[in-house]
RNA sequence: GGGCUAGUAGCUCAGCUGGCUAGAGCACACGACUGAUAAUCGUGAGGUCGAAGGUUCAAGUCCUUCCUGGCCCA
């Protein structure tokens, strides 16, 4: 007779392979037939709500690893938050306006942009920004990512656009708002303003002059013994024409400085090059007169060596020793780190320079000549005052227009600012996130570093794609009109009609009736041309998304980034935020690091080691991929590459199968009918329970301080430890072999369900898909979707502390017996665990217990016999417990062709001479 | 150069306020089973906790310096 029929054996349908690449569309056909996105997205009063506001992708290029991290992160906050009883609303969101946009649809128009106008070439570049937005809600929907699809927020719509202006104009009201200069690049050819990504470097000649700056101040207590002769500055400059520009001369304020006594005069430079200038200015005869630190000549003067005005004495930190002389030439139109040390003097912003690259015609000496040609002039006239000390040419990197190729300038222009000091802005921002909790808290200190230090935010950018910056100009004085009202007043035109209409419309039709100019009463106007930053469209997401949308909560209760967006959103929301409303825009920032490859570089197409998302999905599954962010403390950086992703499916693999494995063991549980009682569940099944808990409490804790790798162990620990090597392996005998309805078998499954009932429950916010997929082949009566459901909710009192620590010991001796068990297996006295005997022997409380357990050892070690005895001769001791003594045999008797434990009673009966007693009496 | 940050077995992670031979899973090697089978079970081998100093009865855990990375600035 077959005894397998008598058997009840695990069957399922559920696939042993996941088959991602193909299932998961399938599955996501279903939430789209489920209506999910709109079910989630629809505005719930009832529960109470968590807000994740999104932080806006950039509209251009298909998604990469680190927006997959970023999007999947958020999901399984969301869908964490949901499961445990919130409203959590997700509403994507995409960046839309700014230069690298503007620049694809350059080069895609070609010469055709110049016949075009501004608003035709903006409508070009609305389209494109709408073509990706619409890729990468296909890329992130992919992913598994629920959100409010249907209904994105865009920067570039009408009513982002308006909100965006309303926050310009609020910042106008309280007089936050100026116009100011800043140096930025400037192509004199192309007569443009150019952006760091449009400039290229490239080797080119410039001349390299020292030039002295005389003395003309007191001297500092101390420096006695440098009067009497004339004292100069001596600075090193590659761009001569700058000279002209000139309003300092920058110090390092800790290092070392030199007197040189060249026997006529004193010449000042760095302790640290001092040999090298003096060789190169071929001064060979001279003596160190002093050496001293300089922060002593702060604000004291030198003249300027052309003009009739002082140049200041001024120090900075970035001075350094590479190259010149230590005293840095400073022309604070003219240079980055020029400007911010002007703005720290209170020097002007001067730019004798011209939109064509000519000086000004009232400049004295050179009026009227183009830079940098001018040079030559420059030197000369500098040699002809005697203030050249020499003369060289010089091959460096030099900035080019990507362009007309050209070398470029740096000159400063006029720029509107967001003033950090007007309405104390800065302190403001800087108390503000105090109130914030930053996670990880290090994330303070950063944010709050780049707030205390940063300069005035310049908002203009020379462009067209962006919202404009909403001022008029006056057509007969000149004088700028940002005029609060009269900007909320354009900001209600584009909510009709979007930004564009600046460009269409004239400036007096973009005007309230009958405005004037306030200072000269003129009521002809200009429009400002300039637009935006980006950084402030996005900044303002609070105000045009969560205060307008009605599912969202103000201020959101979390900003999830990358840890670059301290200086990028993070910062821009804060002082946009704190700027019109006292107050910031979220509770909590939480951030994660950046996704290098396998061997911790950065990705990059010229090394070769980008993963695309695509590819992962295509190969494994965005199953693995949600997995992947799971696996890793994302807070720091992470890492992947093919073997790390081989890695992730294996645990996948792991997940799957146990929980394929208990589907096919419930096939015929029906729970609401065949459920045991919980005092009435084999004592094992109630320890499995007790860990489940434990599983539970530690799973929900670690989604509630958003420690997702912590759950991840936590979860695969249990498949594989507690469920697959442990319980569901003991549990086989008992499954297989004991009749259909009988109390061992439906406690067993009893267990088994509320275990995988649970555990789908937990994951589904990272196995999305596998969770929906399992969810459907549970028995019993259930919500459509797990996306519908809740997490378990944690009952201390399932958790049996008593009951784990006793298993915890016979663990122990299991753990001992196996390695006895692999010496036999090793000397072939028994090849599967049910061949043996086991004798076992112990001191103390290990040998109550193991008394008292006498009846179901047998079964817990999976061996055909277990005996206890009080001693044990020639027996191996145990490595967890020495008090242990171990024996194992050839099991007696013969093996039962039914339930395959070797027993004395087979043979016994006639009928059924080949099975054991127990299975004799199951069959019955 | 500055701000912030990281460095524990091949990989992904534990290791709380310093205290038992530094843990887990995966991968690997070897073996078992063939009633979870493109599965499952067992055993084993892997770490001078980035390096060097120091504090302490005691340091992966505290301090100093250095090395190698990352993000953001310059």
């Amino acid at each position: 007779m077959d005894y397998k029929e008598t058997l009840n054996l695990p069957a399922t349908d559920f696939p042993m392979r996941g088959n991602l690449p193909q299932r998961e569309p399938e599955i996501m056909q279903r939430w789209t037939e489920l209506e999910l996105d709109r079910k989630l997205s629809e505005p719930n009063q009832e529960k109470p709500n968590f807000t994740l506001h999104d932080g806006p992708p950039y509209a251009n290029g298909n998604i990469h690893i680190g927006h997959a991290l970023n999007k999947i992160l958020k999901d399984i906050v969301i869908k964490s938050k949901r499961m445990q009883g919130y409203y959590a609303p997700y509403v994507p969101g995409w960046d839309c306006h700014g230069l690298p946009i503007e620049l694809k649809v350059d080069q895609k128009l070609g010469k055709k942009k110049r016949e075009m106008t501004k608003a035709e070439v903006r409508r070009e570049c609305r389209t494109y920004a709408k073509e990706w937005v619409d890729i990468q809600s296909d890329e992130f929907r992919r992913l598994g990512i629920f959100g409010d699809w249907q209904h994105p927020y865009l920067t570039m719509t009408a009513d982002y656009e308006a909100a965006t202006a309303r926050e310009l104009a609020r910042f106008a009201e309280r007089e936050g708002l100026y116009k100011g200069r800043k140096p930025i690049h400037w192509c004199s050819s192309c007569v443009t303003a150019l952006a760091e990504a449009e400039v290229e470097y490239e080797d080119h000649t410039s001349p390299s002059i020292f030039v002295k700056f005389p003395y003309q101040d007191e001297l500092p207590a101390g420096f006695d013994e440098l009067a009497g002769k004339p004292l100069s500055f001596v600075i090193w400059t590659t761009t001569p024409w700058t000279i002209p520009a000139n309003l300092a001369v920058c110090l390092h304020p800790e290092l070392l400085y030199v007197a040189i006594d060249t026997g006529a005069e004193l010449l000042v430079m760095a302790e640290g090059l001092h040999a090298q200038v003096l060789a190169e200015l071929n001064i060979t005869d001279f003596k160190i007169a002093k050496t001293f630190q300089a922060d002593v000549f702060d604000k004291k003067e030198c003249r300027h060596p052309l003009y009739d005005r002082a140049s200041l004495l001024v120090l900075g930190d970035y001075v350094t020793l590479e190259a010149g002389t230590g005293c840095v030439h400073t022309a604070p139109g003219h240079g980055h780190d020029d400007y911010l040390t002007g703005l720290r003097y209170g020097l002007e912003i001067y730019n004798p320079v011209d939109d064509y690259g000519r000086y000004r015609e009232d400049l004295e000496f050179f009026g009227k000549e183009k830079v940098p040609a001018v040079n030559p002039q420059v030197s000369a006239k500098l040699a002809e005052v005697g203030a050249l000390l020499g003369e060289d040419k010089i091959s460096h990197s030099y900035p080019h227009c990507w362009r007309c190729k050209k070398p470029i300038i740096f000159r400063a222009t006029e720029q509107w600012f967001i003033s950090m000091e007007a309405n104390q802005l800065r302190q403001k921002a800087l108390e503000h996130i105090n109130d914030v909790q930053w996670i990880p808290h290090w994330g303070r200190d950063r944010i709050y570093n780049m707030i205390e230090n940063r300069p005035d935010w310049c908002i203009s950018r020379q462009r067209s794609w962006g919202v404009p910056i909403t001022v008029f100009y006056c057509g007969k004085c000149d004088e700028a009109l940002a005029d609060g009202k009269i900007m909320h007043h354009v900001a209600d035109l584009f909510e009709e009609t979007g930004s564009d209409i600046w460009y269409e419309k004239e400036a007096k039709e973009l005007l309230p009736d009958g405005t004037v100019c306030p200072s000269c009463g003129h009521d002809d106007f200009r429009k400002e041309m300039d637009i935006l930053d980006v950084w402030f469209d996005s900044g303002v997401s609070h105000a045009a998304v969560v205060e307008k949308r009605e599912q969202l909560k103000t201020p959101a209760d979390l900003y999830l980034e990358g840890s670059d967006q301290h200086r990028g959103w993070f910062h821009s929301s804060l002082l946009a935020s704190v700027g019109t409303r006292d107050a910031a825009p979220y509770r909590a920032v939480l951030t994660h690091g950046f996704v290098l490859d396998e061997k911790g570089r950065p990705m990059s197409k010229s090394v070769g080691n980008v993963i695309a998302p695509e590819k992962v999905i295509k190969q494994y599954g965005a199953e693995i991929l949600r997995l992947w962010v799971a696996t890793q403390d994302y807070r720091n950086d992470t890492r992947v590459g093919d073997a790390i992703l081989k890695q992730v499916s294996e645990a996948y693999r792991r997940i799957r199968n146990t929980a394929r494995y208990i589907l096919g063991n419930i096939h015929d549980f029906d729970p609401a009918t065949q459920t045991v009682a919980d005092k009435d569940l084999l004592e094992i099944d109630r320890w499995a329970l007790s860990r489940l808990e434990e599983l539970v409490n530690r799973v929900l804790k670690s989604y509630d301080s958003y420690d997702f790798h912590v759950l991840y162990h936590a979860v695969h620990n249990f498949c594989s430890v507690d469920m697959s090597a442990f319980y569901l392996d003991v549990l086989k005998d008992r499954l297989y072999t004991s009749p259909t309805e009988s109390l061992e078998r439906r406690s067993a499954q009893t267990a088994m369900y509320r275990i995988l009932e649970a555990l789908t429950r937990m994951m589904a916010p990272v196995l999305s898909f596998t969770a929906e997929e399992i969810w459907g082949f549970m028995p019993g009566e259930r919500e459509e979707s797990i996306h519908l459901a809740e997490f378990p909710s944690f009952e201390d009192s399932l958790i049996d502390n008593a009951l784990e620590e006793k298993y915890e010991r016979i663990l122990a001796v299991r753990s001992d017996v196996a390695k006895v068990l692999e010496l036999a297996r090793a000397e072939k006295i028994i090849g599967h665990s049910l061949d043996a005997r086991v004798e076992l022997a112990a001191d103390g409380d290990l040998a109550d217990l193991l008394k008292q357990e006498s009846a179901q050892l047998a079964s817990l070690l999976i061996v055909s016999q277990v005996e206890v005895t009080d001693s044990l001769a020639n027996a191996t001791t145990g490595e967890n417990l020495p008090e242990l003594k171990i024996r194992v045999s050839k099991a007696d008797g013969e093996k039962c062709s039914r339930c395959w434990n070797y027993a004395t009673t087979v043979g016994e009966h006639d009928d059924h001479p080949e099975i054991c007693h127990r299975c004799l009496q199951a069959i019955a």
